[in-house]
DNA sequence: GTTGCGATGCGCT
DNA sequence: GCGCATCGCAACA
């Protein structure tokens, strides 16, 4: 299903920006997933229906969000990393000052921040409210690797973007603290 | 292009 | 308390 949303159009208030790079986390027996030790407030949203949107946050700062993909119960998701705007461009220019246009969407706090998306949107329904996902044709040329910056989860290919895109995000190895 | 580091606050053990 | 699905900036190549 990961593969599937690239290239997907996501738009909320006034700003498009079309997917290039996702990352998947399978459900309660991935130990990379927050949902891995179980149900909590954090990550209900997970365990629930496919088609609504999982945001968190993190870092004392940042906010990212993933499209939930497995039907309830199972609380598999995928992250969405990265993106190019595609519409709206003065508005995410005006979010993110000092930014490249490159740059607008080029993480998955910064695609977060140029969609001003918030926690508050955890659980919207992406099919009803304000904030709209369109898939588009499968994406033919695409590229796999490992996950970014998580620690003690096994290494798992899981990580997908558009071979060639310039807005996907630039690999950081998980530093050793 | 790369690496290193601090910011910052919530969720969970 | 500790760790985090990160980012921006500075320094270097």
């Amino acid at each position: 299903m990961a593969p599937r949303l690239l290239g997907a159009r996501l738009t909320h208030a006034g700003v498009t920006v079309r997917i290039t790079e996702v990352e998947a986390y399978a459900g309660a027996a991935d130990p990379g997933s927050h949902a891995y030790r179980g149900l909590t407030r954090r990550n209900a949203v997970m365990f629930g229906p496919a088609g609504r949107l999982y945001c968190y946050f993190t870092y004392g700062m940042h906010v990212c969000c993933n499209v939930v993909t497995g039907p309830e119960g199972e609380a598999s998701a995928v992250l969405l990393r990265a993106g190019e705007v595609v519409d709206g461009l003065e508005t995410a220019r005006a979010r993110r000052p000092g930014s490249t246009d490159r740059d607008l969407a080029r993480g998955p706090a910064r695609l977060c921040r140029a969609l001003d998306i918030e926690l508050a949107h955890d659980g919207s329904d992406l099919g009803a409210g304000p904030i709209r996902l369109e898939l588009d044709e499968p994406v033919l040329d695409v590229s796999t690797g490992p996950r970014v910056g998580l620690r003690g989860a096994p290494e798992r290919p899981w990580r997908f973007w558009m071979t060639g895109e310039r807005s996907v995000s630039a690999y950081r190895p998980a530093k050793p603290r």
